[in-house]
DNA sequence: AATTCCAGAGAACAGTTGTTAACTGCATGG
DNA sequence: CCATGCAGTTAACAACTGTTCTCTGGAATT
């Protein structure tokens, strides 16, 4: 579908995205509406005027990292809450994905973590319309399972967005975890798995008794 | 207990809450790592190098401002989580004070959810520190329900952070339906309180059946 | 081969920042 | 009453910020 982009388009977004890249690193140690579009550009080795031909503001540069971060995570959703196996393995499974997925993209956990109630609306904005994107994706695959039945529509998405601030929640503590020293890792990696393997066990819990 | 202070502190004191209300007022469109310290002395009318007599830093003021924030809140959870009545009334009774109190002091609770997670590692620490207190008070006051019986002190633990970070979650959202439009508060302050109180009974059932 | 386009560079702008030093005036304790 | 302490002021500093305008070299188009 997408033709060969010509060596100008490809440059350019060669440093769209060495911008992006530069501005999570940056945003490890601070806030979005800290971030200096000059110390963004310093970090990539462009003049501060470069940044105008890709972003309008950092705000907008901010947005667009919450693309990137969250915007390719929708198929992994599914398999997430999938309904195969017996409801204690998929707590384990789903624990497990999230925990791969905040080793792999520490950055981008830790970006969203912070900017989800940060000092930009915009982004602001852009995390919560994906978040309700993935609790939309969350309802519709309980909805399958046949636990279910009986459900009102608003009590699936009542349920869905429970699972959605559990994942982040989860994700966060994982981060917490990995930023700590080296040698606790490992202890509070397993310590953090066996809290939130409870936590989701007793949602599924109240989620089978929902309809006495 | 606390003798009359001269006026020389009664003054130091007077404007050191000054800065402080300014900064909390500053901080409802911005990230504490953003936030300077001229910005805040000019807000007050005061010299920048005044700031200094208060705080080493923006960072010593932020937290600070969490001791603000949550420290006086401790003796409001014995009530929100109370033996009293039946579970229903108990669950509607703390959204309300959630409600209530998030109505009372918003920019407090914004700068907690915003902080949290934000760009200033001292800060974050106290805000985590005052949450595990937190948990630990909620964890003591599940401990004398009756249905706590055959509970190990982890699981009991594992609940209290649960309802704490659906405590904040819920705040978040009341903000939210608060910040919004006029005409819109009234329904989505419903909303909320109708989408919390149906997690609330969720997690209360998970409670229930949790030694099945 | 000649022309247009455009990502990035360069220089300059007014305004901002945190921090220092030396000061002033007034409440305080002897 | 007088000497000390100390909250807040004033002035100055080098460094930094976002944004504008002008320019350039090479890819893209004709």
């Amino acid at each position: 579908m997408s033709h060969t982009l010509g060596i100008r388009q490809a440059q350019k977004q060669k440093t769209r995205q060495a911008l992006l890249d530069a501005a999570l690193a940056l945003l490890e140690e601070q806030s979005l509406s800290s971030l200096g579009l000059r110390e963004v550009t310093r970090a990539v080795g462009v003049a501060p005027t470069a940044f105008y031909r890709h972003f309008r503001s950092t705000a907008d540069l901010g947005v667009a990292l919450v693309e990137e971060a969250l915007g390719s995570l929708h198929p992994m959703i599914r398999t997430t809450v999938s309904t195969t196996g017996d409801p204690e393995e998929r707590v384990a499974r789903a624990i497990d994905l999230i925990a791969r997925h905040v080793d792999g993209y520490p950055a981008h956990v830790r970006f969203i973590a912070r900017e989800r109630h940060g000092g930009v609306q915009p982004v602001r904005e852009a995390i919560r319309d994906q978040l309700a994107r993935f609790a939309q994706e969350v309802k519709t695959e309980l909805a399958k399972d046949p636990v279910a039945r009986g459900w009102s529509e608003d009590d699936l998405l009542m349920l869905a967005h429970l699972y959605v601030d559990q994942m982040l929640s989860t994700a966060s503590l994982f981060l917490e975890a990995l930023e700590g020293p080296e040698e606790e890792r490992a202890d509070r990696t397993l310590h953090v798995t066996q809290l939130a393997t409870r936590q989701m066990r007793l949602i599924g819990l109240g989620r089978q008794h929902w309809l006495d």
